[in-house]
Formats: C-alpha cells, sequence, structure tokens
RNA sequence: GGCAGGUUGCCCGAGUGGCCAAAGGGAUCUGACUGUAAAUCAGACGGCUCAGCCUACGCAGGUUCGAACCCUGCACCUGCCA
C-alpha cells in the first residue's frame, strides 16, 4: 500500500518536487516556509469534511500531496472535520443540505480509516488523526465571537468569491460562518501541535489563508499555506466527478474495476499531468512514459500504467492486477470465445455480472438493464436501436434478442456492452 | 409588515388556454472515424405492457370540453420600501 520510500524521496527540496509536479497553484511566502522545512521537520495539516462516507479522488490528490511531504521527513495531522462537517462549506451550487449528527460521526470514522491507510502512523513523523470536534464541542457562544468572531471583519468576508457569488441566491448565516471554524483549526492545531502549514485544494484557498491570518492576528505567528490545483480534463472541468458520478476511493461504493478504468481512461493530453500529480513514480521514469507515449499514443501505454499504479495505491496490488486482467479480457483484441471460463468468469466478476433465470428467456434490453449499462428499459431500447448493444462484442439490433444458446457462452455467460467503453456480464442459469 | 418579480425536464432557459413530454443551449448517451484519447459530423435524450398509455412544468385546490399557461390558498426565493 505504502509506496517505496526509495522511489519517492525527491533528491531535491520537497517544495521543489511538488512544484515540479504540478502541485503547487498558491502559496504564501514560499522562501519563508523552505527555510523552515530546511531547518528541520515541520508539522502541517490537511483537513477533510465527511460530506460522503467515502473520499473520493479530488480527496486522495490532498492525501498523496501529504504523503509526500510526509516522505521528506515532516510529520502530518489529518484532520476530519466533525464539526466542519456538520456546517458545510460554502459552494457556489447553493446552500448545503445538512445531515443528521448521526450520519456525520459515522462518515467522520469511516473517513479517518480511509486517510490513516495512506501515510504512516508510527515513526518519529508518524501522521496523527484529529477531529476538530474535540475542540468545538465545549466552546461556548460567547467566547467563539469573542474570540474567534472579532478577528473577521464582515466587509471582507463578504467580499470571498464563494460568499458574494451566494449573495444574490442567499447564503445562511450557518454556511457564511465556516471560514471561522476552519481558520479556529488552524489555530487550534498551531497551539496544540506546532502546525506551521496547511495544505488543500486551491478551492480552500480562501478558507486557508484566513487561518493564516487568525494564527497572525492571535498569536502573532507567521505559518504557511499551500494549494494544490484543482484537477481539471482537457475541457476545463473538474476531472473525476463526471458522467457516471464521483469517483471514489471507497470499494463498496466503486469496486476496483471501475475504479482503475476511470483512470484509463484519462485523455492523452492530461494523462502525463496525472502520473505527476497522482503518482509516486519519479520524474525521470514518468519522463521515460511520457516519451514513449507521445511517440505511440494509441498504445495507451501512460494510461495503462496511471490506472495500474493508482489501482494499486487505493486498493492493493492484487485487487489492481485483477481489474487489469479484466480489462485485457474484456477489451484485448481476442475473440472472447477463445477465453477459458475461469478467466471469463473472473473478469466478468469483476466488471460486475448480473444472474438471469434462463426460463424467464432474458433479453438483450432486460441484461442492459440488469446489469445497470442503461436506467431503464428505455434507455436500453434507445442502446439498441441507436446501434450501440453489443454481447460478446456482436452488435444486436433487435431489442427482443433472447439470451440463450450461441449467444451463451459455455452456456451460461454473456459479455454485456453498451457504446464502446461501458461493459458488463450476466450470468444465465 | 407593504409592494413588485420569480419557482419549468440533469443544469441554464423559452413557453401565458388546445398544434406541449414542453423551443434553444449545455451536460449526457450512441453511431461514423479511432487507440477504452481528443476533435469533428450525425442521431438520441421522462417512464411503461411503446403506432397506445401513464407521470410531469414549486405544493394543494378550483374554473374549463381542455391548463405549464386562468383563479384561490400555501411554501420558498429575489428586489424595492418600512
Amino acid at each position: 500500500m505504502h509506496p517505496d520510500p526509495r522511489k519517492a524521496t525527491p533528491v531535491t527540496h520537497v517544495l521543489d518536487d511538488l512544484d515540479a509536479r504540478g502541485l503547487i497553484a498558491h502559496s504564501t511566502d514560499r522562501d519563508a516556509l523552505r527555510a523552515e522545512m530546511s531547518a528541520g521537520p515541520i508539522t502541517y495539516y490537511v483537513g477533510f469534511d465527511p460530506t460522503a462516507p467515502s473520499l473520493h479522488i479530488g480527496n486522495l490528490l490532498q492525501i498523496l500531496t501529504a504523503r509526500r511531504l510526509q516522505l521528506a521527513g515532516h510529520r502530518p495531522l489529518l484532520l476530519v472535520g466533525g464539526s466542519t462537517g456538520l456546517i458545510g462549506d460554502p459552494k457556489e451550487a447553493g446552500e448545503r443540505i445538512m445531515n443528521t449528527k448521526e450520519t456525520v460521526a459515522d462518515w467522520v470514522a469511516r473517513i479517518a480509516s480511509q486517510v490513516s491507510r495512506f501515510v504512516d502512523l508510527d515513526g518519529p513523523n508518524g501522521a496523527t488523526l484529529v477531529n476538530n470536534l474535540d475542540w468545538t464541542e465545549g466552546l461556548s457562544t460567547i467566547d467563539f465571537l469573542r474570540d474567534i468572531g472579532k478577528h473577521f471583519p464582515v466587509n471582507r468576508m463578504l467580499a470571498r468569491d464563494v460568499v458574494s457569488s451566494r449573495l444574490e441566491s442567499g447564503i445562511s448565516y450557518t454556511e457564511f460562518s465556516y471560514v471561522l471554524l476552519q481558520s479556529l483549526d488552524y489555530l487550534e492545531l498551531h497551539r496544540r501541535h506546532g502546525c506551521v502549514l496547511q495544505t488543500g485544494g486551491s478551492d480552500q484557498w480562501g478558507n486557508i489563508t484566513a487561518g493564516v491570518e487568525l494564527v497572525r492576528r492571535s498569536d502573532g505567528h507567521k505559518v504557511h499555506a499551500l494549494a494544490t490545483p484543482l484537477i481539471t480534463k482537457a475541457d476545463g472541468t473538474k476531472f473525476g466527478k463526471t458522467e457516471s458520478g464521483t469517483v471514489w476511493l471507497d470499494a463498496d461504493l466503486m469496486s476496483p474495476y471501475a475504479f482503475y478504468q476511470s483512470w484509463i481512461q484519462a485523455e492523452d493530453a492530461k494523462v502525463v499531468e496525472y502520473l505527476r500529480q497522482f503518482t509516486f513514480l519519479t520524474l525521470d521514469e514518468i519522463s521515460t512514459i511520457e516519451a514513449e507515449h507521445t511517440e505511440k499514443p494509441g498504445l495507451r501505454g501512460a494510461q495503462r500504467r496511471l490506472a495500474a499504479e493508482m489501482t494499486t495505491l487505493v486498493h492493493g496490488a492484487d485487487e489492481a492486477a485483477a481489474a487489469e486482467l479484466a480489462a485485457a479480457a474484456l477489451f484485448g483484441r481476442g475473440e472472447l470465445t477463445d477465453l477459458p471460463e475461469a478467466t471469463l468468469a473472473a473478469a466478468l466478476r469483476e466488471a460486475g455480472a448480473a444472474d438471469l433465470t434462463a426460463a424467464d428467456r432474458p433479453t438483450i434490453v432486460d441484461a442492459l438493464v440488469a446489469s445497470g449499462l442503461t436506467d431503464s428499459k428505455s434507455a436500453a431500447r434507445r442502446a439498441v436501436a441507436d446501434g450501440g448493444a453489443y454481447v460478446n462484442n456482436l452488435r444486436v439490433s433487435d431489442p427482443d434478442q433472447v439470451l440463450e444458446g450461441d449467444l451463451l457462452l459455455y452456456n451460461t455467460w454473456a459479455v454485456i456492452r453498451k457504446g464502446k467503453r461501458s461493459v458488463s456480464g450476466v450470468r444465465v442459469s
């Protein structure tokens, strides 16, 4: 699970490594930070709010960045937002729906265990998990307003982009206050653990610098901030949160196979960037991959490597290998009929296979729905009408086509495909 | 509290009594071309027992042969005034 430290330890300063990987979008006084880091291990933190039962690859970038800093000898504090998760960070789309305290507490536990898998918890610079509920639960409103609120000029708060964009559509006092809580986190971690750096996504920059400011005003100390860029696709839209939904890290929410697929479909124009930002391959190794990729993009070597690295990192080597084998079987050049039954069955189990009953005489439309490739029978019929439905890589044009006889491999299996990249299986028995 | 405007399908947005499952755009899906890439072009895009039926235009009720469109009440949002 943990990348080999020898491979990952940069020979250069870790800040230069992050920079070269395209992981620094914004930073406070870089030279001062560099000097502090060179003088000895520093303590830094990154926070995750429990807005779902699992983290996604946007959060993963933050975890991996924290891991890079840890590998360089610094000490991470991983904060899970037990209290901030109850409030909700304002986002442009509009007011968040509030989750119950029980739900948030459950998500906190899940996310804490998820996040701790990516860092070392032991050793001289072992990571510490913290929960901001610890210092907000007993905090009185009066103390909060006097000690924290006093440092926040409302005119400056109103000027922040997220807030000003919400002034028209409306924003609750609850969300408006969020930045005070995150800032308080930084102050608390600075006081309790000597934390002098907060990292996060560039969308958090406003919240992060507000914390820097609070520490300066309250304690007179200069602390730092570093933000990673928003990871985008070639068209500028957010990577990893699109058509089929969010790319989750939890295997129950997204199978390792699906996770692998989401990476292998990376765009040519972006795949090398992703390799730099997400993997622990050295920049030299990535240069080599990039050269091959530029030479023969059709081989999709960069995408394969990216998918393998990421699936290994998140789900482990065994799952990664299984996902790779499944992809090779289902997307390979070879005939599906040439696959041994065990290979075929394994591949379909990875991709996901639905059970159908032969006596029901299931049709292609039934199979598309049962496998989850389409949301409804209407959509399935449409797919067939569009010429986008395949059984064992052969186009099916009749929506009433029953899956039986020659359409079943080993008298049992059928590989159902919708379009080019969506494959699933059915087992008819 | 008063006045004005608004609430339409995944999102934006047109529609003010029948020709509306609802223009247009975006997103998404599929096809062609390909390399599980991009770009381009084309088609699709509420559901179902699919030449028909059902559900839908904030919620509830009403007028009408017929309502997303008219009326009443309610909820929420925005602006102006107190």
